[in-house]
DNA sequence: CTTATACTGAGATTGAATCTCATTATTATC
DNA sequence: GATAATAATGAGATTCAATCTCAGTATAAG
């Protein structure tokens, strides 16, 4: 009973292959593996990380495809203390997570709240459309208490 | 009428004045200086803009005063979307604000929200002793529509 | 005043992120 | 399928925020 766990994987992979197209960007073996590993991991990766997993893509293009991801809003950056940012795919269906961050250890667990969520989604300001947010919560884990 | 304006000015200097000697640390002149200038911004200021402000001062002193105070707890670092991180001073009676970004064009407004702080407050996760929290508002301002 | 040592700052170093540009891959057209 | 136009790539150079080094200085205790 395999395909349960594989008829959800690649919808975000499959939107964003579309809004590339979409946006007169071709599609580019580099791109894609950018893509598809992107769309692999639950929560944040760094460009870093990307580049070392991908063999063969260059530095330049992983930062590049990123930057186009986040423009398109098909990928989203998270800080998450550390020295380098994370990015992370932005499910079309608008479905997301915030995180946890232990400021001894770096840990970082991802969370979600819907009373959260409905109190951001209350703001508004004038001179301002909002578009999204990022809230992350600090603290320190069990093991460096 | 100008008493009103500043009487609750230096409350925060104060304060950081106190746990500096407290943590064992030396009132020295460039730390002052630091601290004094954090105390007079309303909202955040990033290292190389202290270092910028400060003659005399040297960078590393600049970042090691930051990096203290934020161990502290007097200071608070935020990401504001630009290439620095910013700095601003935690008030001890716990009132803060947090943050609306243009992605536009950089620019950024502090907002308070009663009800978020609430939705942020009754959020509790077993494994992490929660101490702080960031929220970043994203969108795009009425210059960059 | 003297001593012990925390602190400082100019400059070197690190490392994430960006830029350069000659080469390559993709797409549209024939 | 071949051809032309050009978007995309990647190795290496560059930028710049942040950190580190260490000899010299300022602070605070006795
Ligand atoms: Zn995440
Ligand atoms: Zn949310
Ligand atoms: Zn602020
Ligand atoms: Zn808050």
């Amino acid at each position: 009973m395999t395909p349960t766990s594989t008829e959800e994987t690649g919808t975000w992979a499959e939107s964003a292959r579309e809004r590339i197209s979409e946006a007169g960007l071709r599609r580019s073996t580099p791109r894609q593996r950018v893509v598809d590993l992107l769309d692999q991991q639950d929560c944040a990766i760094t460009a870093l990380e990307i580049d070392a997993r991908l063999d063969r893509v260059g530095r330049a293009t992983v930062y590049r495809a990123i930057e186009q991801l986040e423009e398109l809003g098909l990928v989203r950056k998270v800080d998450l203390g550390g020295s380098a940012f994370g990015y992370e795919k932005v499910e079309p269906s608008g479905h997301h997570h915030h995180h946890i961050v232990c400021d001894e250890c770096g840990k970082v667990e991802p969370f979600e709240d819907d009373a959260l969520e409905e109190a951001i989604h209350e703001i508004h300001r004038k001179g301002f459309k909002l578009e999204s947010h990022e809230v992350t919560l600090h603290g320190h884990c069990s093991d460096c208490d």
